[in-house]
DNA sequence: TATGTTTATTCGTCTAGGCGAATAAACACT
DNA sequence: AGTGTTTATTCGCCTAGACGAATAAACATA
């Protein structure tokens, strides 16, 4: 399969999106963004491999958790699909009300957030612990 | 189903592609898309009628004939990922050899093309006739 | 070792969607 | 009416992939 057909496999489905357009906004550990989608954990442990799979996402363990984040955002067609989404997550639902939800369990003390691009995020609301169960 | 995924189901099959890149070059009917794919009569229209249903491509009757073009693609979410997918296309297979079959059957005198933007055509290898059975 | 947290996988089930063969439908032309 | 061309649909079949429940695995820490 070619790397653009994989690409659009990767994104057929609503799920999968909702998921990248939270990693545009820097790498995310799963169990954020399990509380952002509301989703299983089964199922969003699927779509990562799923992503991963289909060369969208990387991942990268620390201690009992896995931060997920978007495979090299700055060449060739995956510099100008994440361009692409990043636009059009924009002004559509339901992602921008994830990117809200997102922003707030980050204010409210959420896993971590390295490299926030998209929304402002004070120094203090990093902690290493989860605030939810 | 919201219109960014309705789109990217739309992408998420390999004919889908080829047809969307044969697309990107004008307005085309039915039996030239099924001459470059190679693909049987039956599996080209399915895939142009779920096109249709993804809002990415009109159709026209004239005739006997049906011409298909891609939708509106000078504003919003289509706009952006139009443009993406002539990039994405330009260095991949089989997109550029499809799309060099394209410029040698209207060169052959296929259906029609019109608004050719990627290709230069003489003006008389148009025809209303075509030359395959 | 025992417990809790996070992530991955397996299982069974179900639906969407892929395919070609065959047929139907729309249209042109004689 | 009859024939040929082009496109759409139906049929039967098959696989990919969606889901939650349950379980396993990886890791931290008491």
């Amino acid at each position: 399969m070619n790397e653009l057909e994989r690409f659009s496999k990767g994104l057929a489905d609503i799920n999968r999106l909702r998921i990248l357009n939270l990693l545009l906004r820097g790498e995310l550990c799963g169990c954020d963004i399990q509380y952002v989608l509301e989703a299983s954990q089964p199922n969003v442990s699927r779509h990562l491999q799923y992503l991963k799979n289909s060369g969208l996402v990387q991942d990268r363990r620390e201690g009992c958790r896995v931060f997920y984040r978007l495979t090299d955002t700055r060449t060739g067609t995956r510099k100008l699909l994440f361009e692409f989404l990043q636009l059009a997550f924009k002004n559509e639902e339901p992602f921008r009300s994830d990117a809200k939800k997102l922003k707030e369990a980050v204010n409210d003390g959420a896993c971590t957030l390295s490299e926030i691009t998209d929304i402002t995020v004070s120094s203090t609301s990093r902690s290493t612990q989860p605030v939810r169960t």
